[in-house]
DNA sequence: TTTATTTACGAAACCGGTTTCGTAGAAAAC
DNA sequence: GTTTTCTACGAAACCGGTTTCGTAAATAAA
């Protein structure tokens, strides 16, 4: 069917320089069976004729393919890119390719994704779950097929593998205890309505600081955003605009500090005047926000180097690991003009 | 080396059915030379059994991967970032898999990473150039070996491909131009040193507004940022500091809008009433900024998703085509407080 | 009824490398 | 000088599918 132009073989160099096709193939790979003399005989050829080898005849001969899946909800959103800045520049550094899935928030998806990666597509796996998934099997099928698999950012706990997350539940508590210190007594805690243990662990954290700090917990203060921007946003303005006013937010999810400022601006509330706000979020416009974000700022590329370096020097092993690692990256507090100092 | 868990084969496959390997390699594929009943047989086992086919075997069996490379300067920017989101959607739509490049802006990167594709890593290609990238012999190559590519938003004009772009000029035109009727007299326009063809048609459209209303163009009020962030950022303070301070600065790039702001705020310059600032910007933190920003915004999601299905639409034919596309998507104009009304 | 097509499938070559294993000749050890 | 060990390479099997081509049986056309 295609008509690719006759590519140059491994066989065609053998023929060229007398050799036999093993012999070719072992000097490319830098064999120590091979001598100096004909490892130069070949690279010369290489680079004369501008050879390069087929990389599925490679993959498929020797069972690996050097590529790695990144399988992530999405790419617009500052964590994640700068996560897959760390992923590609370890990846490229150890000479692996990466193939990049976005699941959008369906488990269904990354279902499809991994039950695709257990024929082997790709060497081994980073999974950051997205936010439906409740269940694990498909991540254990995919492990138990062999193929190395290390979380990051957001975790199934359940599941036994590497995973690299930063200090979810510290930091929430932190930007709690932040807003406590800064007068805050009824504070709204912001996140998306799912299993994710992430959020588990932050809203963990600001439950804590505020019992930690003499204040009590009322489940009313929950908002958990179901993905309807719109009627997401309504909810949001009338706790807003109720009686008894908040007068601190915790926005634990990047995404959800911007539907705070502009419900703010609409309802002619101050920042941080009326309501201080403390949210979620790697991206640099915020310290021009008007006012100026207070962030807890994730170490995403950090995160996202790590979970590779990892991934690649298991893939290294001849022989998979037992023993998972955990590794935890603190975030920090940046405080800037939306909290009161 | 890697002992992989004795994966199922198509082999066995066909011993458990008494067909042959081949049968059952047309079934799967829903091939029309295979009866229905046969077929029937055939999936029931794959869906008992879990078999999933080997893509490595089956690439270099059909000599194509079903797969397309993205190679582009960076992720972490929100046009890209939106763009992959395009290009993934109507990827995975499509039963394409996407390996991701980053080129840092670094044309030699870019040309390691074409060169990879030449051994027929990917059906296609989709490239956004670096800003670097000054000559062109890596992208005919590989096109003269029969692997499609269509450029999206940094294009190479010399290059015969399918390209999809916005409209560079006309935006800086009408950037520039509402600055003018905003009462500017004395413009910055900021880009970086490149010879990116977009920069320069972003420039002619900035200069053209000028000329065509009376108003004379000085290379001293073209800011060419070397990517050096510190110096970079010096001579921007200088320049808004200078005698004859500029009333007007367009940022022809995401990233030196924020500069912008920096500096402005440093100075003590009032935004928009000492300088009025547009920038080409896709962030939708924009609106919250201080003041919120005007700006040409791009329809990243769009050219990334126009762009792959231009590209697989190639992949489908069995004859690459000669007539190569240009699609311009235009950008649009979002007015906001960073310009005088 | 005979001949021409179609339909449904199998055998075998093939895709382009990798890996295993065997071996001639050189070098080292005895 | 003989045996043992390396070194450097080749033949052939293999990876796991796809594709080509041939053909018996079923169906259609003459």
């Amino acid at each position: 069917m295609k008509q690719k132009i006759n590519n140059l073989t491994i066989k065609m160099l053998a023929k060229e320089l007398g050799l036999s096709v093993s012999t070719i193939s072992k000097a490319i790979r830098d064999s120590h069976e091979i001598s100096d003399s004909t490892k130069k005989r070949v690279n010369a050829l290489v680079q004369k004729l501008n050879y390069i080898p087929n990389p599925y005849a490679s993959s498929l001969g020797s069972r690996n393919s050097k590529t790695i899946g990144v399988v992530i909800p999405e790419v617009t959103d500052s964590f994640f890119a700068q996560a897959i800045n760390g992923i590609e520049s370890v990846a490229q550094e150890k000479g692996y390719h990466v193939l990049i899935y976005l699941t959008h928030e369906s488990a269904e998806r990354e279902k499809k994704i991994l039950k695709d990666f257990e024929g082997g597509r790709v060497d081994g796996v980073l999974l950051s779950v997205s936010r439906e998934t409740n269940q694990y099997a498909h991540i254990d099928a995919l492990i138990k097929k062999g193929i190395p698999l290390v979380f990051f950012d957001r975790v199934i706990d359940e599941v036994e593998a590497s995973r690299i997350v930063t200090n979810d539940y510290e930091s929430a508590y932190l930007a709690t205890e932040h807003l406590i210190k800064n007068g805050c007594r009824n504070m709204l805690f912001l996140s998306f309505l799912n299993t994710l243990s992430i959020s588990g662990k932050r809203l963990e954290g600001y439950k804590n600081a505020l019992l930690d700090n003499g204040l009590k917990f009322t489940d009313k203060n929950i908002i958990a955003f179901k993905n309807d921007a719109v009627k997401d946003y309504l909810l949001l303005k009338r706790k807003l605009s109720a009686a008894k006013r908040p007068d601190g937010i915790v926005a634990s999810v990047e995404k959800l500090s911007l539907p705070v400022y502009q419900a703010c601006e609409e309802l002619q509330l101050n920042i941080p005047g009326d309501v201080q706000v403390i949210g979620f979020s790697n991206l640099d416009t915020v310290s021009f926000l008007n006012p100026p974000l207070t962030t807890i700022t994730q170490p995403a590329f950090e995160i996202g180097k790590t979970a590779t370096a990892l991934l690649v020097k298991a893939l290294g092993r001849k022989y998979v690991e037992l023993e998972s690692e955990n590794i935890v990256i603190p975030s920090i507090l940046i405080v800037r003009k939306s909290t009161k100092v």
